[in-house]
DNA sequence: CGTGTTATTGAAGTGTATCAAATTGCGTGG
DNA sequence: CCACGCAATTTGATACACTTCAATAACACG
């Protein structure tokens, strides 16, 4: 693994993809001198729920996904976040403690902008500040077409969502039923079930523990039925 | 009913209850001379699903709620807004169509910030940014959490969660069966037997189409059950 | 090559949806 | 002001998708 050229954002290999990419050099240059580099080897925790945000993370390399318990004490997935991506802001924009949990789900390279770092950059930066709205506005969009899918489409459904999401996210990844499970708001055993019924259905192939998807179009008509 | 006094948000009734109340002068003087006032009756369709939006909802007075049709075909509820409450934003900021119906669901006054206008604001107002970054978060907290709830929690719960929510929303309004329902996530069938229920725990009384809560400690307890 | 984790299968139970039909409450117009 | 008619509510019976529990099988990892 190469050693992380992590000395300057203007570097960074993720720059492009972040909210960051659009700033002036000036501005960049304050976010080299606040930032601190760190990495995360998969498994590891990278913030608990119930902690108060200290900064923003920012990947530049890996693989992150949060976690919240939900009333059964079951876990439900509620984002990925891959390279470019940022991770925590929600919880330090609203100044509210993360209510979810941060896993490295490989291991990951990332950048924590502290707290007072990232309020002055998006106060001197109205760009910034308009480019966090706008992902912020998406998020919840997503998230509450996530919750009518909860609550008004089957568990078949919700599973194939859950397997294009995962796939999409990164197919290199060894998702578990159990991930999916937690993507899908259901139980290890329906998933099972349902991936044996794709498997039947000719849309998916599982050897061992190896899903490949065969027809992806089979799977999103089931996700969003047209009338 | 008075006159809208609508010629300035500066004597708006509601200008303390909104993101605006921090502005300066200038910047108050910005807003009153490009945004128009309106008036829907009780029912009127604010926007719909699919349209574009033009600018930014602020409601001086009255009650609108934003619902979406979920795969089943039935509406879902997806929040309330009141007087101070601002609609319509996360469209706009995400540069979306609305993917939510706004109705009137009481006489409401609002303004109309043109779209311009409004992003004008937010890069020269940089505190304007972050109280809507502040908001828009919370908003993402909440969606998410209801989403775990939809998951998770039973009938009963999600019933008596929105019993609460609508109740201290605007007590005045009269709810129906169906409103509950669409809060909740579920038919009008599984909410009249759930308020029977409680009405036989003598958590509530029902004279006719009336809901009383007489123990809201009671309805708390089975929202968020302490293990 | 064993040991723990992940996957699989089966049977039983249950919470809710669904459908249909009766009843109540409420606003409206005669 | 009453009666009418429609909408909202109520109740019952049935169906079923999904969870839960338990036990076995396959896999990966040291």
């Amino acid at each position: 693994m190469e050693s992380p050229k992590h000395n300057s954002c203007g570097t960074c290999s993720s720059l492009r993809k972040t909210h960051f990419c659009d700033l002036q050099k000036k501005a960049l240059e304050t976010l080299d001198a606040f930032k601190i580099h760190s990495r995360y080897k998969k498994g590891q925790v990278i913030f608990n729920e119930g902690n108060s945000p200290i900064g923003l993370y920012c990947l530049s390399s890996g693989l992150v996904k949060v976690t919240s318990l939900n009333a059964k004490g079951q876990n439900i997935l509620l984002r990925l976040v891959k390279e470019g991506g940022v991770l925590g802001y929600r919880s330090l924009l609203a100044d509210e403690p993360y209510y979810g949990t941060a896993i490295a789900q490989e291991d990951t390279d990332l950048c924590i902008i502290p707290k007072e770092t990232i309020f002055s950059l998006l106060q001197n930066e109205p760009a910034l500040a308009l480019k966090f709205l706008s992902q912020i506005s998406k998020e919840l969009h997503q998230a509450e077409a996530r919750m009518l899918g909860m609550v008004s489409k089957p568990a078949g459904a919700r599973v194939a969502e859950a397997l294009l999401i995962l796939k999409d996210c990164l197919s290199n990844t060894k998702w578990t039923r159990q991930d999916i499970a937690e993507w899908a708001g259901t139980t290890t055993e329906t998933v099972i079930r349902t991936l044996a019924d794709f498997e039947k259905q000719q849309w998916i192939s599982q050897k061992g523990r190896e899903i490949n998807i065969l027809s992806r179009q089979s799977l999103l008509d089931i996700v969003s039925p047209e009338i």
